[in-house]
DNA sequence: CTGTTAGCGCTTTCAC
DNA sequence: GTGAAAGCGCTAACAG
């Protein structure tokens, strides 16, 4: 492609008359005679001499690349963490290998073994399948979310038990006196079950009958949603629910769209409460749904964080970070939302 | 960290009583006498053995990286682009080196010269600044819709032109009169400038009389829209236009909302058409508003084809690949939306 | 401080 | 076919 190879190391040595070494210390800031520095960093300069950092992370093993599996990035949630976590690699001077899996088993397998291969410093992975044999224990890793038995790995999540307890509370404060609690799931455990552990105890709490649907996803949610709405229709039409906890915005706009398009009006009718804080444009400010927000950032510096950590054993094995309730339309707080 | 060591190809040798050479054919599927191959095959699964893919890199120079600068992925049109753009990197067996600049021109000056550091096999950019000086023209590239002087790098992207003219084409089957234009963008030419001509030439086409707001994006679109109303409003409040062609989906949809909080209606008094296909969620067949639709996907896997393209002179200067429109609730599609 | 030297793990001649 | 040997560009001892 390009006729004359770049300089190397030697070259620069040749050209300022120094030696390998020196070349190598004035660059990696190993203190050297001023003298042999000027003479290293003119020779650099008039051979637009550049190192090698493939070479260089070759000698030391060390790639100074950090690996991030994630289902897709196509989801608002997760090209948001992406994002974060594109900013606090950088910030550390990493850089980043993305790895959208994109739900397949078969390719989180090949990129856990790709990240493994291309010797990465780290791993953060938010993973919904069951990979936990192709673990390497032996390179720094976290996981969002996730629990994987047999495997001591680091994990970092949002608050989901307090999350959908102060969903309950806020749907109750907002004139509620139903709430429901709808879930999709996938089929293997991890933290975001506890949001469904939070409804019940809040409403255990608060007196109320827990009903909800709990489902493992098959894309069949949309129907799920539909006879659910319909097993809770009176016989004069109104709804035996007045509130509805989603287990993500996604879920809860989709719930949303089914409501309005059988003539029920939200919030008026009935109030929805997501999880996740999406933004319309992935703007925070303009939420698609009320929402329990994650710290999205603030997840994604601390897993960024977690695999930084050299003392892999003072990793704390569960990191919670708290949520925050914002409207986003589908609730009637006070202020935003004119009483009728 | 871990106490041993990975084994390497020369433990494999011995394992196998072969010499080192033989073992790297049989990992690169060079021919070879079947028994060797076996006790080859046998020593790698007893020891556990995997290439180091950094050091293979680093002896064949090849790093198989590919990177993708990109102002960040939070935005939807962003975060799917590199989606596809990861799918395509994966199905060439080629890894994504995420470079998302944050629109910090530094940022992506530190990311050009990372990659060309990192040895990445090409650089796929969007970037709004001033980087033309600092690219080194021995690396494959291409580019998303910038155009840099002084370099005769590939680019890709979407029929503008033709997708201004079907914008305000559909405007008009839909019943507009008088379609406007609003713009914001930045100082650096593009291919979606040719948004603007596209319109003008529709204008003049169709007879139309040409409004348009045209601005430099300095974070204050919205200040900027609302006065636009504001001069478009006839004594008795109704406006002097009834049809929008905006120049984004984002630009759309925030004119929509304040048209709304105006008291205008969306689109029974004023019918709004995007650019870019924004779905909420990242879901394609929920769009935001309603939208010419830029091929996200093929225009992700033609940029990485334009990269691993070994004859650079025969990559095309200029890939323009068609959009089209899509209903999103913000026009009176007959069918869709129920005429007055 | 600086020059010398021995590799990192792998590919790739080159004789055998 | 296969083994031996020469590096890729760089870092990290090690003497001097």
């Amino acid at each position: 492609m390009n006729a004359k190879k770049n300089p190397t190391m030697k070259d620069v040595a040749k050209a300022a008359g120094v030696s390998l070494g020196t070349v190598s210390n004035v660059i990696n800031g190993v203190p050297v005679r001023k003298e042999s520095r000027e003479k290293v960093e003119k020779a650099i300069k008039a051979l637009h001499y550049e190192v090698n950092a493939y070479a260089q992370g070759f000698r030391k093993s060390q790639t100074g690349l950090v690996a991030l599996i994630i289902p897709e990035i196509l989801n608002p949630f997760y090209s948001a963490f992406t994002d974060y976590v594109a900013e606090a690699v950088y910030a550390h001077d990493l850089k980043l290998l993305l790895c959208c899996s994109h739900e397949l088993p078969e390719k989180e397998v090949a990129y856990l073994n790709l990240a493994k291969k291309s010797k990465v410093n780290g791993i953060i992975a938010l993973t919904y399948s069951d990979i936990g044999d192709f673990i390497s224990d032996n390179i720094p890793m976290v996981v969002f979310d996730r629990f994987f038995e047999n495997h001591k790995i680091p994990r970092v999540g949002s608050d989901n038990f307090t999350g959908a307890c102060l969903a309950v509370e806020k749907l109750l404060e907002f004139g509620c006196t139903h709430p429901v609690y709808i879930r999709f799931h996938s089929i293997f455990p991890g933290e975001s079950d506890k949001r469904r552990d939070g409804y019940l105890y809040a409403c255990k709490k608060y007196g109320l009958e827990p009903d909800y649907l709990d489902m493992v996803d098959q894309g069949n949610s949309e129907e799920l949603l539909k006879r659910f709405l319909e097993d809770h229709k009176r016989p004069d039409g109104t709804l035996t629910f007045d509130g509805v906890f989603a287990h993500t915005d996604f879920h809860g706009y989709t719930f949303k769209k089914i409501l309005e398009r059988s003539g029920y009006r939200v919030p008026e009718d009935v109030q929805i409460i997501g999880f996740d804080g999406i933004g319309k444009f992935g703007h925070e400010d303009d939420l698609v749904i009320s929402s329990i927000c994650q710290p999205i950032r603030q997840l994604a510096e601390k897993c960024v964080e977690s695999i930084l950590q050299e003392d892999r054993a003072s990793v704390p094995s569960l990191t919670l970070l708290p949520v925050t309730y914002r409207y986003g339309g589908t609730t009637r707080d006070p202020g935003k939302w004119p009483e009728a």
